[in-house]
RNA sequence: GGUCCCGUAGCUCAGCAGGAUAGAGCGUCGGAUUCCUAAUCCGAAGGCCACAGGUUCGAAUCCUGUCGGGACCGCCA
């Protein structure tokens, strides 16, 4: 049971009730309102603001509403005190059972606690990663992949139908640069030492690896072709090669795409053509010539008559190009029928993660989906910002043309995926943040990762004992739990559900990294306390006491690992 | 020139579908170790929530403007 959608539901028939008799009139549907834990818990367990969110449309002053609300809210199952308070808020104080008895369901539900149904089985696609096909991932894909892919554990658990999938740009130029420099790789593999990597190819040396296995597959047979005729060949090897090594990767962060949509398929299958068509029956493509941006360094910019999607009539700030002057489509062409296709595919939703630099791409891809779904927020799109690597405070530089970036699988084999995923969300997406190697592999309060495990270990540790096996926990008297310290924890606990659903409603999962560091906080007080005070002791002389401790110690550790699962983390038994 | 993001304690950041006295960690200062993991905990000091207006019972939160930092702005992907 989540205790504050409980109440706010008894509340809410309240209101209905007192409505429907009249003793309240309302001249306006009122703003929702809110149950939430006070800020300052003496004022009790639950607080809410119906009488204020009401008052303008009943014509009352808060303070009156609030009086006749009260009457009824007094008389409610586990109320054991209600007033009001400042300039109409009402607090409630609950039996401490009802807050002692989470401690069963959380038990009893072990990984369900905290799943809810808010998506009730909507279709929802989350596109995240899609790095290029042109080289592995590197550091600073890490944090995208990471935010998108617990968002989407964030999602499935609250309900949702949840697609995971990596939009892969196999097709434009970029792969025809990465067929050629991969086929210097295969001459260089074939013992030609003359052949070198021209300009404007790609350097990296992950590509000599391909270019070898290219010759162990094809032999020699490639050096007779026509450049028409081996380009393809070399290009879709080496994406597929470049696929294999994103996909083990991906798979070191525990990231599982559903699906891999192919730019090139798109194109092929004539999906553009149909996608633009459909526009266009809508009146929405145009010929027309486009004004000079004004960056600054389009100094070779010439006007010119071509296709224009209409993206002002959505709130864009020009109408985009769809068409390429060698007649090709755009990438923003291919990009607005892979979104239609992911539409057609049934989801309800589009949720795409991408990095901060494209955010001038937005309006224009907002604005296709909302031509094709006629509605407004059919598509979220979640910028994420950059990643600055340290080491012991000192940047590590970082330059693709030199070659010294620093891969996903680099990252991975100096500090884990854990600690790896965990960090990720312990920013706001839309923040810049500062990942120091050094930082984030100490093991002290400052590393969140690490403080968090550690009360995961050190409940495992209690639950460990000799004596803690020995106790039967089953049917514990959980009232026994009753010292303030023991009820902070508790009613955090218990608020996991609410937590989670207010991150997934935002589509923030950082917000349960944050929850979790609070929940290990609460926990290390209350096992600190312990230290000065025996009788607070998880593991007492008093068996029925200790039952009752141990299922919290217990609980805490479900809430941890159930957390971690939506991050993507796995909890640590022993440290 | 335009669009988007950010500005909260000395530092790093939460809080933002408006709610009561604005929170946490680090750092500083002062404490706790015969005890289930002291890799931890407790306490103190520290704030014109960038600035100025507006909206209302109420604004860090919403709106407008200003200043400061960042990103982006072509048929690249």
């Amino acid at each position: 049971m989540n205790i504050f959608s409980h109440f706010s539901q008894q509340i809410t028939d309240i209101t209905d009730t007192l409505i429907k008799n009249g003793t309240i009139t309302l001249t306006d549907t009122a703003k929702p309102a809110a149950c939430e834990p006070p800020r300052d818990s003496s004022h009790g367990d639950i607080s809410t603001n119906y009488a204020m969110v009401m008052a303008k449309s009943a014509g009352m002053s808060p303070r009156d509403l609030a009086a006749h609300l009260v009457k009824d809210i007094a008389h409610l199952d586990g109320v054991t005190d209600v007033n009001i308070a400042g300039p109409g808020f009402i607090n409630l104080t609950l039996d401490p059972a009802i807050w002692q008895q989470r401690i069963d369901d959380i038990l009893a539900a072990n990984t369900a606690w905290g799943v809810n149904d808010i998506g009730k089985g909507e279709k929802i696609n989350v596109e995240y990663v899609s790095a290029n096909p042109t080289g592995p991932l590197h550091a600073a894909h890490a944090r995208g992949a990471i935010i998108g892919d617990s968002l989407a554990n964030l999602l499935e658990t609250c309900g949702y139908d949840v697609t995971r999938e990596y939009y892969i740009n196999d097709a434009g130029n970029q792969v025809d640069v990465l067929a050629r420099s991969v086929f210097t790789r295969y001459k260089q593999a074939l013992g030609d030492s003359s052949a070198k990597v021209a300009d404007g190819q790609y350097p990296g040396e992950y590509l000599i690896d391909t270019g070898q296995k290219l010759a162990k597959v094809h032999g020699d047979e490639l050096l007779n072709m026509d450049e028409s005729e081996w380009l393809p060949l070399a290009r879709s090897f080496a994406i597929d090669d470049m696929m294999e090594t994103i996909k083990a990767d991906l798979g070191r962060l525990n990231i599982h795409m559903d699906r891999f949509s192919s730019e090139r398929q798109l194109v092929k299958n004539g999906a553009v053509d149909t996608a633009i068509g459909k526009l266009k029956d809508n009146g929405l493509i145009y010929l027309g010539v486009l004004e000079k941006p004004k960056a600054g360094n389009a100094d070779d910019w010439e006007p010119r008559e071509q296709l224009l999607f209409r993206s002002t009539d959505f709130g864009d700030d020009v109408d985009r190009a769809v068409k390429k002057s060698d007649d090709t489509w755009t990438y923003f062409a291919s990009d607005i029928a892979y979104h239609l296709d992911k539409l057609e595919r049934g989801s309800d939703k589009l949720i795409n993660i991408w990095g901060a630099d494209h955010g001038g791409y937005v309006k224009r891809m907002k604005s296709a989906v909302s031509a094709f779904t006629g509605q407004k927020d059919s598509l979220n799109i979640q910028l994420v910002n950059f990643v600055k690597l340290l080491d012991g405070g000192k940047q590590i530089k970082m330059s693709k043309r030199a070659g010294t970036f620093v891969t996903l699988s680099d990252v991975l084999d100096t500090v884990g995926k854990d600690i790896l995923r965990f960090i990720m969300l312990t920013r706001r997406a839309d923040q810049t943040m500062d990942f120091d190697y050094a930082e984030v592999t100490t093991q002290s309060r400052e590393n969140p990762v690490f403080y968090v495990q550690y009360a995961h270990a050190r409940a495992c540790s209690v639950l460990r004992q000799d004596e803690a096996v020995k106790i039967d926990v089953s049917g514990a008297n959980l009232s026994l739990l009753s010292d303030p310290t023991e009820m902070a924890l508790i009613r955090l606990l218990a608020s996991y559900p609410r937590q989670v659903e207010a991150a997934g409603q935002a589509f923030e999962p950082h917000r349960i990294a944050f929850y979790l560091m609070d929940l290990a906080a609460a926990f290390h007080g209350l096992w600190n306390k312990g230290r000065d005070d025996p009788s607070l002791r998880f593991i007492t002389d008093n068996t029925a006491l200790t039952a009752a401790r141990l299922n919290l110690v217990n609980a805490t550790a479900v809430v941890i690992r159930n957390g971690f699962a939506v991050l993507g983390v796995d909890a640590i038994n022993e440290m």
